[in-house]
DNA sequence: TTATATGCAAATTGTTTGCCTAGGC
DNA sequence: GCCTAGGCAAACAATTTGCATATAA
């Protein structure tokens, strides 16, 4: 694992707030969802600022840019090491509620000798809500 | 882990290439790569064919769609369990010489009872040509 | 014969960029 | 005052789609 580089940035409103924001969330939005959430707050802020700061932000390591996910990227304010469950049903993604395994870890860095930087865990399958609407309205042998 | 669905496809000549070519391959083409591949055999193929075909190959199981490395998706003929290793300094995405590795899996469906399908586990860092040429052209202290 | 797949080109989507002004330090 | 950051709109790149024709079953 690297240390990411902090550099010192300027303070601005957009800025600041897309961080709050975004520390605030577990929601892992996209970039038009954190768009319509500054705009709150910021009613002229423009798109351009919001992708301009997510991919700035994510470079200085103080949040995480997700991809994998379709078509949309998200990002996450949690830079913490930690793993998601992306639903296969609604394509929301969730935190696991866990901290990251050692015996993952420790299988891990025996896997390779290469400069390895991190490493990204998501399983795939039916989040919490969609589970439960499923087997809420699951008629016995359904047709058609 | 579930099954995937698959549905029994009409064979056309863009399909079948398509397919074999990935399957020769370990190098995770992009949708353009790809095209330019078929098109040694099928000269007149369009783009769009190959967008569509990976697509269903994929939702059939027959392929594996893979995300997460910037802005073009790469496709994958193995389809069994395997991690990627994505260099952050080529954007190669290597397979590891590796089975799944019992103790993750184990770790993994310890962690959550949800309805999981599959699990992707990916490091990020430098892949071994890469590192080849750093510790060889490694001058006193510079890079970018 | 009939539904599925294709070629082609236009459309869409998510993201990035240029340019000029505003504002943090 | 200098230089980074922002607003706005236009540009881009990757992918998707509509439509008329071709082809597998």
């Amino acid at each position: 694992m690297m240390p990411h580089n902090t550099k010192k940035l300027r303070q601005t409103d957009a800025r600041r707030i897309i961080l709050e924001e975004l520390k605030d969330l577990t929601s892992h939005p996209t970039a038009d969802e954190v768009y319509e959430i500054v705009r709150k707050r910021i009613p002229r802020v423009s798109l351009g600022t919001i992708y301009r700061n997510l991919e700035i932000l994510s470079e200085n390591g103080q949040i995480q840019k997700l991809e994998g996910g379709g078509t949309q990227r998200r990002f996450d304010g949690n830079t913490g090491n930690h793993y998601h469950l992306r639903c296969v049903d609604c394509g929301r993604v969730m935190d696991l509620p866990t901290q990251p395994l050692k015996e993952i870890e420790r299988a891990l860095f025996n896997l390779v000798e290469y400069e390895i930087h991190h490493y990204k865990l998501d399983l795939i399958g039916v989040c919490p809500p969609c589970q439960a609407v499923k087997s809420k309205s699951s008629p016995p042998a359904a047709e058609d």
